[in-house]
Parts: C-alpha cells; sequence; structure tokens
DNA sequence: AGCGCTCCCGTGAACGTTCACGGGAGCGCT
DNA sequence: AGCGCTCCCGTGAACGTTCACGGGAGCGCT
C-alpha cells in the first residue's frame, strides 16, 4: 500500500512481474500466453506474481512485434438513429468474421465532431468506413494513406471508394404499385433541410413522370417520426385529395402512419404509405410498412469486402460493383 | 508496378519513407505530425513520398512510444435488439467524453461466440463493459488483470463490478397505477426461456400483493415483438377478464399492443399496456407506450466511471452506488 | 562412459515509432 | 572576427513485448 511518492506511478511490465517471481522475461510470457516449455509450478508462481502485482500486459508492445489484428473505424453520426444501428450492426458482423475488431464512433450528427474524431481514429485503426458529411478534402487530409470506404454519399476524388444506394427501380416499383391500387394522386415526404432536393426524390420525379402522375405535391419533412408527422398534416392539408405517400425513409414513414391514424384516415384504404430504407422497426407498426428495401447485412459486407481488398492491395472493387440496389418490400400500409 | 517475388511484401517503414526522401526518420516524423523545426520544401518532399509508397503509419509503434489512449471493449449480445442500441448508444457517448475508443463486439446472443470475443478481446483494450452469460470463472479466466463491469447481472466475486437495475419502486408504482385505474385483473407477460422467474416478476408479485391483486396470471414471451403479441393472445384466451398487463420489456408490449389492436381490444379502454426499459421506440407506436423506464444515459455513464475508477484504482464505486433505478413513465397505453 | 533426447529456462535482437539531445549552416550585430 | 541566435536536421535510446536460438540438467539406453 506505499505508493511513489510524488512522481507518476511507473507502469508495470514484463519486468517486474519476471523480478517478483524470480524467472526471465521470457519465461513470463510463456506463462500468461499459455504456451509449452514451462514448468507447471514456475507458470503457476508467475501467474501470481502478474496477479499480485496488478499487471497488465501492453497490447501496443504486443501487437507491434506480431502483427496480426487489423482493426477498423466505423463512423456514423447516430446509433439511435434505426438505420445506422442496422448498418453498424451489418459492419460489426461482417467484420468479425474475418476476425477484425471495430472502434465506432459517434459523432452525434455534428460536422465539427466528425474533424474531432477522424483526427483521434487516424491513428488507431487501419482504416475507414462510415458516413461523413465533411469536405472531401478535409476527408483527405485526416485520413492521409489510410482505406476509406463511405456510405451512401457520392464522391470525387479517387482516393476514396463509396458504397452507392440505387433506389431507382425500387422507387419506380413502389409508384407502379401504388398505380396499379388505383391512386393517381401521389405525395412525397422528402428529407427536410437540404439545399437541392433529395435523389430519391429524382427516383420518385421520373416514376411519377413514366405513370403521368402530378410529382409536384411534396413537402418536406425533419428526420424523425414527429418531423413525419408534421410533414402528411401540410401535405394533406395542402392537397386533401392525396390518397398516397412515398417518403424519403421509414423513420418519416412511421411519423406519417401515426399521424394517418390521428387524423381518422386508416392505412391503407384511406392513406396507402411507402417508405424507404426497409427497417426491421417497419415490422413493428401496424399495419407493417412497405418500403423500398434496402440489404442493409449486404450494405455493411460490402463495405467490409473492400476495406478487405484496399487492405491488400489486390482487386479493389470499382464504382460498378459498389452498388446496393433497393427492393419494393410490400407490407401493409400500401 | 514491380511486385517482391515470392516473399511476403514487408511492410513500408518510417525509414523507406526517410531513405525514398532523402531525409531521416524524424525528419519523417516531424512531417507527419505536423510538427515544427521542418523546412516547408523539405515536409512537401517528406509527404509526397510518403503518399507515393503508400506508407501507413504503425499505431502500435506509435502507442507504445506515447502512451496516451485508452480503448475499452463494449460486449453486447444484439445491437439490433434496440435496449442495447442505447446502452452502446450511451457508453459510447460517456467514452466519447473522456477521449476513449470503444470497440463494440457483438456476442450474436451466443454463448461459445462469447469465449471467442473474450480471448480476443483480452489483447485489445484496457477493460471490459457489457453483458455476459457465461460462468464467471469463465469470464475471470479471459479478463486477467482487466477491469471489468457488468450491466444487469448479479455477480458473486470481488473481480468484478456491475451495474444492477432497480426496478421494484417503478414496477410498484406501475401496479398502483393501474390500480388508481380500476383494474383488478392484472397479467403479467414475463420472459421466456429463463428457468426461474424473472426478477422483474418477483417486483411485480411483491406489488401485487400489496395492492390484494392476484398476481398468478403470468405467461412467459419470446423476446421479441411476435412472441409478446402470441404471448398476449394466450394470457387473454385463458383469462378473458384481463384488463391490464404489465410486461417483462418494451419489446414484449410493442407486440402485445400491436395484438390487441388485431383482437379488436382498443389501448388502454380495453385493456392497458405498461412496458419495462423506457425504449425511445416507445413514443413511435400509437398510443406511445407507458414503462417502467431506465435512464439508459446515466446506466452507461455509470458503467463507464466505474471503469475509469477502476483503471486508476483510485475511489471505485461500491455496489450500493452502482444502482439504477426505473421509474413509472406514463404515455397513453395505460 | 558416452550419446541422444526431453524438459525447462534465459539472452540478444527485433518490431516501428517518438523523445531527448546535439550540432551545423547561415545571418545579423558589435 | 567573434558571438549569439534561429532554423533545420540527424543519431542514439527508449517504449514493452515476442521470436529465434542457445544451452544446461537430468534421464535412459547401449
Amino acid at each position: 500500500m506505499v505508493s511513489s511518492s510524488g512522481t507518476e506511478p511507473r507502469r508495470i511490465t514484463i519486468h517486474d512481474v519476471a523480478r517478483s517471481a524470480g524467472v526471465s522475461r521470457q519465461t513470463v510470457s510463456r506463462a500468461l500466453n499459455d504456451k509449452d516449455e514451462i514448468d507447471d509450478s514456475t507458470k503457476q508462481r508467475v501467474l501470481d506474481a502478474a496477479r499480485a502485482l496488478g499487471y497488465r500486459p501492453s497490447r501496443f508492445a504486443r501487437g507491434l512485434v506480431r502483427q496480426d489484428t487489423t482493426t477498423i473505424g466505423l463512423v456514423i453520426p447516430d446509433l439511435l438513429n434505426p438505420f445506422f444501428t442496422e448498418v453498424a450492426a451489418a459492419a460489426l458482423e461482417a467484420a468479425r468474421a474475418r476476425g477484425w475488431h471495430v472502434v465506432v464512433y459517434d459523432t452525434a450528427d455534428r460536422a465539427e465532431e466528425e474533424l474531432g474524431t477522424l483526427q483521434v481514429i487516424s491513428s488507431q485503426v487501419d482504416a475507414v468506413v462510415g458516413y461523413f458529411s465533411c469536405p472531401e478534402d478535409e476527408l483527405e487530409l485526416f485520413t492521409r494513406g489510410m482505406p476509406v470506404v463511405l456510405i451512401g454519399r457520392e464522391h470525387h476524388s479517387a482516393r476514396f471508394s463509396s458504397i452507392r444506394i440505387d433506389g431507382e427501380e425500387g422507387v419506380h416499383a413502389a409508384v407502379a404499385h401504388l398505380v396499379a391500387e388505383g391512386h393517381t394522386r401521389i405525395g412525397m415526404l422528402d428529407h427536410y433541410g437540404r439545399a437541392e432536393p433529395s435523389i430519391r426524390r429524382e427516383w420518385f420525379t421520373t416514376a411519377a413522370a413514366a405513370y403521368g402522375i402530378d410529382a409536384g405535391m411534396v413537402v418536406g419533412a425533419d428526420q424523425s417520426a414527429d418531423g413525419g408527422g408534421a410533414a402528411l398534416k401540410t401535405l394533406l392539408a395542402a392537397h386533401p385529395d392525396v390518397t398516397a405517400v412515398f417518403t424519403f425513409n421509414d423513420i418519416i414513414a412511421i411519423g406519417a402512419l401515426r399521424e394517418a391514424r390521428r387524423l381518422g384516415r386508416s392505412v391503407p384504404q384511406d392513406l396507402a404509405v411507402i417508405g424507404f430504407d426497409g427497417l426491421q422497426l417497419g415490422a413493428l407498426v401496424e399495419p407493417p410498412l412497405s418500403s423500398v428495401a434496402l440489404d442493409t447485412r449486404k450494405l455493411g459486407a460490402l463495405a467490409i469486402d473492400q476495406v478487405a481488398r484496399l487492405l491488400t492491395g489486390v482487386n479493389p472493387l470499382g464504382a460498378d460493383d459498389l452498388v446496393v440496389r433497393a427492393e419494393l418490400r410490400l407490407g401493409g400500409s400500401a
């Protein structure tokens, strides 16, 4: 119980254990790593000494000599957003299959956290996967020399890979389905706050045009259930004859479902709703959500696969192969 | 484009960059870490050489010399289970505030994955937080020398800390509320598959007894929404006069809500439902779920706080301080 | 007695980086 | 001319572990 007076407590190393047990470094190493070539009583003595001293091996020293661990950094804006939860779970699963470690960073949807995270990450992981909203040049600056795989984001620099989400056919199928069900007045709840309209809206517009449907009834929604509810209210107030809505994502759609019930519109009879993402959460609401569904497991697996190729330098996939297609999956809401 | 024939491609080190740029190691280090004492043109030359060679610094070598990073391992059974998502998010937030890194391991609810995870983890992190179902002696064996904080699990060895979840008062308040609303026939959907009844059921039984309520109407439920729905069906078939249910957790409660709607029982008029956990998800369903709510952020913060104390060895909290109390939070389902 | 084998154990070197320190070149000033 | 200062840059040592190798003790066999 005597602490070294004043000075910073020196780290306990394998030498300390060796001295305490009266053996050499190598013998301590043998005991700790369950190797052969050590007497049982010696091993026990070493283990006791290690425990008594509170010895913890340095993962850095160990990692330096046997270079066999890869760690990747997974950066997501908000783990509590179910979409990112699914992506994270998928990435974890794919990484685990390779025996990789995954350090998860939640940037809390704040751009300034991104840079801090990147700075901190760059000296701790072998590669980075995730969502970033910061400019490419900053991203490049902080990830110098590391493989980077972006998800659902366009990139211009050849420095990065990115997984593209292709929902064009899926959205087309969604509109086709609504039309087949007799809907002619179809609105959209888009993602609010972006300067330009979303790509998902473009897909919607294109598909609507193919069926001669007016694609002008669009309201921006905050990316939350409450936001979806509010947006639906606004949309229906402006266009009471709307009988179907397509939404930017499932969270917004779920908010719309809830709001429809409050407005006394039953789903899908009075109002059909189709979301985007295909969250597992969509199965929990009533009626189960119809959605242009993404295979998040494939998304995660693809991202990790590309990281593996970039790390080894063999056959990295090109943009054409880094695509996950979304497909219409009917629940009961449309 | 010439690859070294046959042999394993040697790692590119700071020496290679130094030689290529015609400078010393130290100068390369200065360029890479944005230090002073280097000429701008030299720095650029080094950076170019590093990029051309595809140089990536070794985090192990760097970590070995400047020992300033702590990494903790977070082990959870299933990230897609919303409860664990919230706990994970809370732990990430608390760790981020300290500048720590968090490696997340999803054991996919399989005990055999736990041991593999532990083995792999032990050489990669400074401490472990999470859920484990394996026996304590195995846990001890694989975490030798590392601080371990368990969540929501009893432990007997002084080797571990654990965060206890205390829902006794909260469940009592839930039953009191139901009684005050005029309910006399209250059932419970417990967690299915455990040998012994859950602690949450004990709390329910105790509280019911205090109000002279029969606590015998209990059905086991699989820990999923579907499981909750099926269990409610079974319960109501056996006891049609039940007007209120308390559930093991919110996921089961949400399944019960859905099933109630299918059975034509409106909530809360015909059937009151109170869950446990207080998930954010509960606000997305209709009506919003009443629940004996846990402060998951506090849970995560407390776990990380204890890890910090254990790592430094100063004032680790005792069992009495490692408690998170659950409180009744009314939505609209009861 | 000598040989070979097994069982243990220890010593130097290496992993790849940063720290501490030393020192040369060049310039301005007295 | 000499001094001091700034600007750059390089060399040895250290971080804490594992690998490769050497070697002694003890035993059984011929």
